[in-house]
DNA sequence: ATTTAATTGCAACCGGGTTGCGGCAGTTTC
DNA sequence: GAAACTGCCGCAACCCGGTTGCAATTAAAT
């Protein structure tokens, strides 16, 4: 298990207590190549109750672990954060949603884009969701 | 009742037909400066039943009279269209949402940036929503 | 080892959204 | 005008993602 080395030591270095679930959930947003929905991590880790999956989540994203992006379809989705460090609006990158598979894909290497606010507004966040159809389903 | 007319003016535009519910959802859309969720309009209009008002907005939008956007808060809200025309990606704007007073604004001069997605995804839609504090919460 | 604090599983709950169905209203047809 | 049709509405019940209270367990601190 070398992958649950490496997740234990991202746990330790945001300081958050090391627990055997806390590296299933870990191992498992990694190893995925699309955000992850509470509900997908529910069947894939289905020893694991479903509220213990929620509030371990909660303190990823508190830690700044993982952070949630939506994409409208009624269920969050989460992701590990990128950098070593905190995440940041800058970033935050663009998100799909395929109409037709259902899917939400991480456009990585394309940031949220950050309009001007009118005066008095500060951002903290941004949520970028482009909605379509994906190059799969287009082919169909 | 001036209001009441040309909510049923648009009613008929889009070839909807008019019936008093959809009036008054009209009215209440039109009326509001900020777009409403479900429960928003449930609340203003208590005479009328829940699920009549979300096939409402199940014909609104399909008809392109009204738009969902999703500020992540876990209800989706609803605001008329702009154009006469047909909602397009080019109308859709940027929406804040603050986390203080958990309000969201339209900020209907600001239209939703479009990035260049990679070869094979086409876009339909977009949603994009910061999230940060007001200038009413930021005085407090 | 004992104490203390955090984590977990279970079960129950919440609220937004959605649906089945029977009744009602407006239209069309004869 | 009456019958048949179609679509709209209210009610109640349901679904599902998310959330919480509580008791039991586990990990860290002393």
């Amino acid at each position: 298990m070398a992958d649950s080395q490496k997740s234990i030591e991202i746990l330790e270095r945001k300081g958050v207590r090391v627990t055997s679930i806390r590296i299933l959930v870990m191992e498992a947003l990694t190893g995925s190549s699309r955000p992850m929905s509470l509900s997908d991590l529910e069947t894939e880790l289905d020893t694991v109750d479903k509220s213990s999956i929620f509030r371990t989540l909660e303190v990823f994203e508190k830690h700044h672990i993982v952070h949630s992006i939506d994409d409208g379809t009624g269920s969050v989705k989460y992701e590990v954060c990128g950098g070593r460090d905190n995440c940041t609006i800058a970033d935050m990158h663009t998100h799909f949603y395929c109409e037709k598979c259902n899917r939400t894909f991480c456009l990585k290497d394309i940031s949220a884009p950050l309009v001007d606010l009118p005066e008095g507004f500060s951002a903290i966040s941004v949520n970028y969701i482009i909605k379509g159809i994906c190059p799969e389903c287009r082919r169909i």
